[in-house]
DNA sequence: AGAATAAATGCACTTCTGTTGCATTAAAAA
DNA sequence: TTTTTAATGCAACAGAAGTGCATTTATTCT
């Protein structure tokens, strides 16, 4: 059994062969993917069950879903030991104007913010937008 | 000349009927409107229309337009003095999981992120997510 | 004012993304 | 092996965003 095997299994979804490859397609990228992304990549398969494939990843803490402000839903795998689900791995995300890629930066959490009386947060997302490393250096 | 034909005018928009009464409507909401806001408002009118009124306001630094993560585009007039379009009026916005409604917090600006050596910021944006003060005070 | 010009509006239609119902196929359990 | 459950494929639909073009309305020019 390999290692993605165990992860899928470890989050209580079952290994079978799209997820897997999906999962691999997820981890050789370095950026977030769109559905469209993997659609192209995995044209023999359709989209609907691609589609599944990301929200089943989703919903049991496989990868988190990614509001990068241009209205296309991204997904990128959750780093070993994240807690999407609970709101707590609130990394900001950055999307690059130039070649319209985002990144999750792990690295880097969202600040606290201090909300006026009576507000109460339960999750914030942050996203920066500008010039990635890569296009920045060329 | 009133009020707002003045301000639409100060921004090299044509002062029409349905643009005054579109802009009267959003000052008096205190909350981001969508598209489909006005267009439940002014059911007379067409949505092509309400929709290039929305980017008009934009495009001319009338109203500034809110990506609160639900896949719904917001809008929301600014403040007088502001510079969107500059990415220089980053303010966050609130929106809640139980109204739905997002509001501009504007005294709350986006703090300054340190990003990765390479990445070069331009703009940013901030929704933090939870129960706004209306919800939390029933 | 009246003609010419430009802008705004209305209508119809398209595109894109996301989403779902249901039949079929594959896998797991009994 | 039979039964049951889950995954996949197919075919739609929904909602939002966006656009081309004709028509109406407003502005400019003579
Ligand atoms: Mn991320
Ligand atoms: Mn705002
Ligand atoms: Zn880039
Ligand atoms: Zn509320």
């Amino acid at each position: 059994m390999t290692e993605i095997e165990k992860t899928l299994e470890a989050h209580q979804v079952r290994p079978t062969a799209m997820r897997i490859l999906i999962y691999k397609y997820m981890a050789e990228k370095e950026v977030a993917v769109a559905l469209t992304d993997i659609e192209s990549a995995f044209s023999k398969s359709d989209r609907s069950t691609l589609y599944r494939t990301l929200k089943t990843f989703e919903e049991n803490g496989i990868a988190h879903q990614i509001d990068d402000g241009t209205g296309i839903s991204k997904y990128a795998l959750c780093e070993s030991g994240c807690n999407c689900e609970l709101d707590q791995d609130l990394h900001l995300h950055f999307h690059c104007s130039n070649c319209d890629e985002t990144v999750c930066l792990t690295a880097h959490k969202i600040p606290h913010i201090n909300l006026p009386y009576g507000y109460l947060a339960e999750n914030a997302n942050l996203v920066v937008k500008g010039i990635c490393e890569k296009c920045s250096s060329e």
